[in-house]
DNA sequence: ACCCTTTATGCGGTTATCGTCATAACAGTC
DNA sequence: GACTGTTATGACGATAACCGCATAAAGGGT
């Protein structure tokens, strides 16, 4: 097989940086991370930024399902769950395998659920503040 | 002064949840997270969905600085980085000082530091996947 | 008062994304 | 082969987001 350009070595279309470029996150002072960078996490964020996708993510984590269970738990259109799950697929946050006619996806990274963790303790933070602030008022 | 409804307690507008729904996250197999919370995290996740505002924060993490620095920075122009930092104020994310004419913005928060370090690693963990494949074919 | 500087906002064009319908592609059965 | 059931995809309208231009709003100086 003809082994590709490694500078081309990319799972997401737009991903075009060497590894090397994966040694710092948001930088510090000086150090501001690559515009490249900067687009592969938004575009990842931008996955978890549509409450069908989300949705989507939190039942492939109860367990491996099928399209038609998807569409049965939560009413989506199956060309809508198609896109979303291929999206999705494109990230490595969830895969398929076949059963025959069928296809079965799953979700087992904790890394959704890690990103929401975050975001929830900050949802928390911020209401608690402001009962806090209402409170003493 | 009045007390408002405690429902309505928010600093997202769409926010209209009890504290008590933020106790589970993306929930375990039989308990799904509401719309409400899911509707709240792809709200957080879109702030951070666009390059532009990632930028803008990893500059004001660098240090607070005033518009006109941010301009300097990033070539944005003023309208749009006025409008983005008054949807990452809306979540917290900066916060902005008057100093006389000026408004100077600061984000110490380690959040979107913590959100990027998990997406970034897991953005590595695919590339060198991907390079054992190459090399091991 | 006026003027200048800095920031916020209404408006409009452009672009991207969502979600549906129809249909193609695929795997299996008869 | 034809037929059925399941999934992926092209086309399209609707909606939302981005981004700049122009302008309003707010604060400070003369």
């Amino acid at each position: 097989m003809d082994i590709p350009e490694l500078a081309s070595v990319q799972l997401v279309p737009q991903c075009i940086m060497p590894l090397s470029s994966y040694t710092t996150t948001m930088g510090v002072a000086g150090s501001m991370p690559s515009p490249q960078l900067l687009e592969e996490y938004s575009q990842f964020f931008r996955l978890l930024s549509e409450p069908a996708r989300l949705q989507l993510l939190c039942q492939l984590k109860a367990g491996p399902m099928d399209v038609a269970a998807l569409i049965e738990a939560t009413g989506f259109s199956q060309s809508h769950i198609s896109r979303q799950l291929g999206q999705l697929q494109r990230a490595d946050l969830v895969r398929c395998e076949r059963d025959g006619v069928r296809t079965i996806w799953s979700a087992d990274s904790e890394l959704v659920d890690d990103l929401c963790n975050l975001v929830q303790t900050r949802l928390r933070q911020r209401l608690e503040a402001q009962l806090q602030q209402l409170q003493s008022a």
